[in-house]
DNA sequence: CGGATTTATAACCAGATGGTTTTATATCGT
DNA sequence: ACGATATAAAACCATCTGGTTATAAATCCG
């Protein structure tokens, strides 16, 4: 798991514009223009945000016409996943001990919070 | 899912820096100090980081004495997660295609590639 | 050929980022 | 009270980022 690859990743996905643009390859090609149509945006700026995706390995280009259709290439992400993966059992934790505790309060019976933490 | 939570959370992960603040983390609690001693960074650029970690939630501290202890909080991890999995299929697809043409390689026996390709 | 469409490129700008050095603040130990 | 330790804060700097406008390049259509 090259650094630079998550460096790339990451930063690519910290962006809201380039997270809908991905969202929206999910339903298949696009244009340029079609990409740009749902944002407030001139076609430069999503241009833009198209290069870092590419530079990122998220999206790869054709050819058709004067058009350069973009497609989702999802595979960096799996090592954003898989570097999260690290990490499961330390949200896991969280919700145990959630668990753990909505457990003990209900031992009580219920609406045991209420007669227990006067 | 809040957007600008997605935000800061890959925005903190797109630093190998931060990175490896989180994966030190996963053994327990630590100061700054220990935290900036692996780094060639002054004390001041560690902070800074911890401070992009703390914004984005991943880093609580909490206070013993002059330290101020640093704990994981793997949380919104799990948000960045939620929002990878949209794309679980699409970079099994790749391997679904890549299985598939091995499995046509292999029909046609071992050292069909040899054989095939000329 | 000539105009329209699609995309990229360049130049520019404001603000964020990642780092530094220097200095201040809080707390310990003696 | 004093020096040492741990951390934060401030000021500064270079570079990156996200956006713009204006322009160029490529390709279609008639």
């Amino acid at each position: 798991m090259a650094a630079d690859v998550l460096d790339a990743t990451f930063a690519a996905l910290a962006d809201p514009t380039r997270r809908a643009i991905l969202a929206r390859l999910r339903e298949g090609e696009a244009t340029v223009t079609e990409l740009a149509a749902p944002f407030a945006m001139t076609q430069p700026g999503i241009s833009k945000h198209l290069r870092v995706l590419e530079r990122a390995g998220l999206v790869s280009r054709g050819r058709d016409a004067q058009r350069r259709p973009c497609r989702l290439e999802a595979a960096p992400l799996k090592d954003a996943v898989d570097w999260l993966a690290n990490y499961r059992s330390y949200w896991e934790e969280s919700y145990q001990k959630l668990d753990a505790l909505l457990g003990e309060l209900n031992q009580n019976g219920p609406d045991a919070t209420e007669r227990d933490i006067p």
